[in-house]
DNA sequence: AGGCCTGATTATCAATCGATCATTTTTCAC
DNA sequence: GTGAAAAATGATCGATTGATAATCAGGCCT
């Protein structure tokens, strides 16, 4: 599997097929062709949905309609298919939007990050883009570590830093893992309401805002002793200690 | 795979090793050989942890030292190995103390949550098991299924009810999904923070004590709103209205 | 010593899997 | 229309898998 590690989102071209076995053709792929290329990936997503990775080429080359061997015209080795089905799960979700809104302090904090949940789970919440996820996790660990990283850096550090400010607690960037612990309980807490839900069909509150905004309503409440515990010595700028 | 679902722990006996293949002797097993047992056992739980329930019997016998087709004295087919090792997961580690003591009301509510959670911790938060857990959960919701709801029962509903009382809310015993949402918050969320620790190795806040403190503060902050939204008309008993 | 049950091994089968290659069918530019 | 490139198929290979049958080794009781 290739480095993802430490990547941003915007090093990705979400989901422009490979460019087929025979890669360094002149021709550019033919529509239909580039059709089929994605048939193929929703097929092999679903499937593997289902199954985890393990799961056949047959399988999917049926449920496309097609014969198992032309799949090798599109994705040289199984790998390669699995890999597209990654970039289907974890970059064509992503909303560029979503860390340059929560920056917009035109707007409370509270409204932001709330409307921000509002999206990032009607886009995430569904069972085969969170079956997906959590077999790559436990099959491929770079891949999701590469994505928390993100959530981590984009969006919740931002919730800690953009708190603090409004809290009037200073406008230090650096954020410490424990200091940014409540944050991925909020984080952590949502993903295990979707596990229950679409993954082990347990019967859950069946209001995701209702669930998004009392979980937000949490972590305002205890964020800011959590901040004053871990608070670094004012002096400026020399902060970075191992906790 | 056999029916799990609406039993209670007790109808487990926790890991007393099958009776071998030719199920209906006399003569009990030899000692030297429910340790032979045991041994696939762990090691199929080893290699199962890390490649999911497709690893294969051969990988499972060279761990042990053997050969592969000696499994099959111990366990007729490769399901019944995978139940003697969901056995081990979802039983072994199960205390039958914990939900008695949450009820012993001569300790705060608070302190008898937080030593479940440490306990619940430490038992649980290990690779081996949690990965086995999720790869369950994804193989056959079942199980799964039936462990979450025992943790509902037994757990959460209890702090749900305990907390009640504590605020002199009523002692009513229905507690609805919605009510209970907050609870699988924070036990959610501390199931992710497994996740992050033991699966993906990311850097995570180290104490996990302090992580179970502060996510029970959340709790404790806003669970009195919740109930408050959800209380039932003060008729007497007549309170399961649907959600 | 001999019979016998249990534990363990060797050999092997049928099914399934990812992948390759030769061949046929379809598409499209000219 | 014609031919070349692209798309698709059929046949098949080698490796791996769960499982079975035949055989062997060894301790224990009489």
């Amino acid at each position: 599997m290739t480095d993802l590690s430490d990547r941003d989102v915007k090093d990705f071209v979400p989901l422009e097929p490979k460019r087929s076995t025979v890669g360094d053709r002149k021709k550019p792929m033919r529509e239909a062709s580039e059709q089929r290329a994605r048939d193929i990936v929703s097929a092999a997503a679903e499937h593997f949905s289902e199954v985890g990775f393990g799961g056949s080429t047959r399988e999917i080359a049926k449920r496309v309609g097609v014969t198992q061997p032309l799949l090798y015209r599109y994705f040289p080795t199984k790998d390669d298919l699995i890999e597209a089905v990654y970039r289907g799960v974890y970059l064509e979700r992503w909303k560029p939007n979503w860390d340059v809104d929560l920056k917009d302090r035109s707007l409370p904090i509270r409204e932001r990050f709330e409307t921000f949940y509002r999206d990032y789970a009607q886009v995430t919440f569904a069972p085969i883009p969170l079956r997906l996820s959590y077999y790559a996790g436990l099959r491929d660990t770079d891949i999701n570590q590469w994505y928390n990283h993100l959530i981590e850096e984009l969006i919740l550090k931002q919730l800690v830093r953009e708190h603090r400010v409004e809290l009037g607690m200073g406008d230090e960037t650096y954020v410490s893992a424990a200091e940014l612990e409540p944050a991925w309980q909020i984080h952590g807490g949502l993903m295990h309401y979707g596990w229950r839900k679409h993954i082990l069909n347990l019967r859950v509150a069946p209001d995701v805002n209702q669930v998004i905004s009392d979980n937000l309503d949490m972590y305002f409440s205890v964020a800011e002793r959590v901040y004053a515990r871990h608070k670094r010595i004012n002096e400026p700028d020399k902060g970075h200690e191992q906790n």
